[in-house]
DNA sequence: GTTCCGCATGAATCGATAG
DNA sequence: ACTATCGATTCATGCGGAA
């Protein structure tokens, strides 16, 4: 068995009823639409983890969805009902999301989502933080930087599928730059992590005591992409996808932008389906994901990598 | 003018009807009791600043205050009524708390506090996390330790006092340097800091590139003297206090507890007014603040400190 | 006097056991 | 079934005693 080519299911006008009736058919997808309507198409209980960035809200109204913060809750609340659907009974949902600043305010649409969530059946299991190191300076009269994001971690049962040991990390001293090494190692060692994990780093670290983490997570924005509203940097949802999901398990972005999910997901041997509304970011995710292949195909045509680890 | 002897005003039965007119009479002052009872004596529009750290709820009865998680926003929303009515316009509330688990989840009585506060008038300004280094130890089977809090800010109006070249810091890692510098400083050189901000500690930082601070403050919690369970580290209360108030202001904190943040107040120069409702931390914090004077009537004595520095 | 090491101690949470 | 209590777990920190 070798590497299948991209199989990519293009549902520009959702109304088209292309019908797709086995779970198999989603894995390894991203669709272009409104993931308001993709999501009903979607099969119920066949994902494991959903690891998401909405687009903010935002009163202006050129920006990506555009959403005003007043009706923001509103907006959302049929989306997360689907996802509350596909999602399996013991998965978990990420929403990496922080309010905006609205007339001198720190808006309450996210603690209003939460509320109307939980109303849902959702349980809000946990608020990790992400602590952005450098973001945008900037100063204000009233304020400072805002160097942090919330990640809500909602599940369906108190009972979910959990990994510690993956995301263990060095102790003490080391703890500074535990997540730093991390993030550093997401972006050079593409598909090493197929095999183990994070790969060469976990054997670096034996030896010395690893500890488990906390719920905050110290990563950097990734600076290098400027073209997208780009969310988050891959090693937010490598973070999660290690943690929640084992190899082959299915992770799922219904905001999937540059696809930065989608492709941590593939690095990591985990299938993927994503969803995106515009076709600018679209292609782009399609682009982003056809290079993770032909990396692949290539380090294998090179003999770099063994044929049997690429079997997804 | 020489140094005043403590006027501790203890109000044990807030029922006796101590009659106290002018603003005056309560700076400097702790007081014994219940604060939603005490604080419908304090004059309006006298605090410049409140930091505060409520009792957390709690499910057992036994514990400080004892407020079920269910009952928490009713409990608290005459208290934050009262110190609507005592903060200046122009001033802070900064309130340090964090929700519990209850039952698998992350209970739901802070962010309907928030949103019952917002229907008070107050202003939901800013949320700044307090990364804690050192917190609780523990694993369990669906979540890591708890290595933050909230730290609420609220206020009256759009404009409010704000000195931000007070915390400015060092350029690279503020959190561990500066803030820990500003902890240890906190023990050793008492009274200097009535003097200029931070005091001596500026000096060092001459030369290097300052920097505002995010909204994520690193603070280790201090641990191991037996006889305070200081509730959060002396820096915290000293960051906002720096922040939001000059020297001379009039900082409130209704639930004292050992006497943190009227201590530190004293140290930076700032009036204090505090209320406690358990007679064992309310002496406690009598005698933190005595000590205070103490240290200072001695370093006058042996001509360490100016006495002019010493009026408040 | 330094530096180093051992140890007690937390605003905790879960699961099991008991009423 | 639901509530109350208890033991086990776990690590950054700062103190005291030792080298």
């Amino acid at each position: 068995m070798s590497i299948h080519p991209l199989e990519f299911r293009l549902i520009s006008n959702p109304n088209q009823q292309e019908i797709i009736t086995s779970e198999k058919d989603w894995h390894n997808t991203i669709i272009l639409g409104d993931c308001s309507k993709v999501l009903q198409k979607i099969p119920s209980n066949i994902v494991d983890l959903i690891v998401t960035s909405p687009p903010y809200a935002d009163s202006r109204k050129k920006t990506y969805g555009g959403i005003n913060p007043d009706d923001y809750v509103q907006w959302f609340l049929p989306i997360s009902k689907q996802m509350y659907r596909v999602l399996k009974a013991d998965g978990t949902l990420i929403i990496n999301i922080k309010e905006k600043v609205v007339n001198g305010e720190r808006h309450n649409y996210v603690i209003k989502l939460i509320l109307a969530m939980q109303q849902q059946g959702w349980l809000w299991t946990e608020e990790y933080i992400w602590h952005k190191k450098n973001s945008y300076p900037g100063k204000w009269p009233n304020r400072f930087r805002d160097a942090w994001e919330r990640c809500l971690q909602f599940n369906k049962q108190k009972k979910f599928k959990m990994y510690q040991e993956r995301v263990m990390v060095p102790m003490g001293d080391w703890a500074k730059t535990r997540l730093k090494n991390l993030s550093e190692t997401d972006q050079t060692r593409d598909n090493s992590k197929v095999e183990s994990g994070f790969g060469k780093n976990v054997s670096n670290w034996l030896g010395r005591t690893m500890v488990y983490p906390t719920n905050v997570l110290h990563l950097a924005t990734e600076c290098s992409n400027k073209s997208h509203s780009a969310t988050f940097p891959k090693s937010l949802p490598a973070w999660f996808i290690q943690l929640f999901t084992e190899p082959g398990d299915t992770v799922f972005d219904p905001f999937l932008g540059s696809g930065t999910t989608a492709m941590v997901a593939k690095e990591l041997g985990r299938c993927y389906i994503g969803i995106e509304i515009k076709e600018e970011y679209y292609q782009g995710a399609l682009i982003n994901i056809e290079k993770l292949y032909l990396i692949v195909k290539i380090k294998v045509s090179l003999g770099l990598i063994k044929h049997k680890k690429l079997i997804i």
